[in-house]
DNA sequence: GAGCCTGTTCGGGC
DNA sequence: GGCCCGAACAGGCT
């Protein structure tokens, strides 16, 4: 199982550096030169030392990380970012970007690709101004009416994909929504109802925690167990009644009704379907 | 060796 | 301005 960091698998790493909350970072060691801190003043970072993880949230696909007197390390995972909370003896390793290190582990963040990010905030709560995440209250059905009803005619998959809209959601959990919705992913978002709308992109995100954040704690410690040699932390998934399981595999079949799934490119992205379940909408 | 790619941003066209 | 698309980013994997 590749990396997937959509909005479960960013939770779950946010769970795996708070193994450090209550610690105080005695050293920091990046890798300036690295995209990742394209949006990150030279020498910000510093900053942190002698600063104690206090807490930590995620919105979307954003990692903070707050640390005393306000300040919040972002982390955006990117396409291929993880990261891993190791023994305080642990050594750099190729495509290591970031490792903050405390009194009892080693914070890193590795990203082969760097289209991560990384940004350190001070004062006030960034992730407050941010629009409602589809985890919170504020994501609410008179919410995602206000979204179909601004942009009636934008495509289902493009608009499950745009973070302002709808944070966290990524490329495999619109398929699983559209999929859910019994919609093809290139409808008019106009002819869903809100209704509809809002109990799947709620149901894929809450089941999303549940079965990848949730069954992979064991994966985040103690350090000297955790999963920070190759081939990553997910090792739990989503069932085989999601699409999930079957969306990448050729061949693969609708866990519904078991035709196979077709697969081309919707919003510029690779998008799996089931060209029987998904017809429950006209196209656009 | 060629092609693919679970994220985001930017520029161009309409 | 809104919307859509393609390219670019970079390197590991099939």
């Amino acid at each position: 199982m590749s990396t997937m960091p959509e909005l479960a698998e960013v939770e779950l790493a946010r769970r795996i550096w708070a193994t450090a909350e209550g610690e105080s970072i005695s050293s920091i060691t990046s890798n300036k030169d690295a995209r990742i801190f394209r949006d990150l003043p030279a020498a910000a970072l510093p900053a942190l030392v002698g600063k104690t993880m206090t807490s930590s949230t995620h919105h979307g696909k954003r990692m903070y990380f707050t640390f005393d007197h306000d300040w919040h390390l972002e982390v955006h995972l990117g396409m291929s970012g993880k990261v891993y909370c190791a023994p305080p003896d642990y050594e750099e390793r190729k495509h290591d970007h970031l490792i903050l290190r405390t009194p009892s582990y080693t914070l890193v963040l590795n990203d082969y690709r760097m289209f991560g990010r990384v940004m350190l905030h001070e004062g006030d709560s960034p992730w407050e101004s941010l629009p409602p995440s589809p985890l919170s209250r504020r994501f609410n059905q008179a919410h995602v009416r206000s979204i179909i009803e601004r942009r009636p005619k934008k495509i289902l998959k493009g608009a499950l994909l745009d973070q302002s809209l709808f944070p966290g959601v990524g490329n495999w959990m619109a398929d699983e929504i559209c999929w859910r919705l019994g919609a093809l992913p290139d409808i008019a978002l106009g002819s869903l109802s809100p209704e509809r709308l809002y109990e799947e992109v709620k149901f894929v995100c809450k089941g999303a925690i549940k079965h990848v954040a949730d069954k992979n704690q064991d994966r985040i410690a103690p350090p000297e167990e955790a999963g920070f040699a190759a081939g990553g932390y997910v090792a739990q998934v989503p069932p085989t009644t999601w699409l999930f399981q079957h969306r990448w595999k050729k061949g693969g079949l609708c866990p519904t009704c078991h035709c196979e799934l077709e697969r081309g490119t919707i919003a510029t992205r690779t998008t799996a379907w089931c060209p029987q379940c998904q017809t429950a909408y006209p196209k656009k």
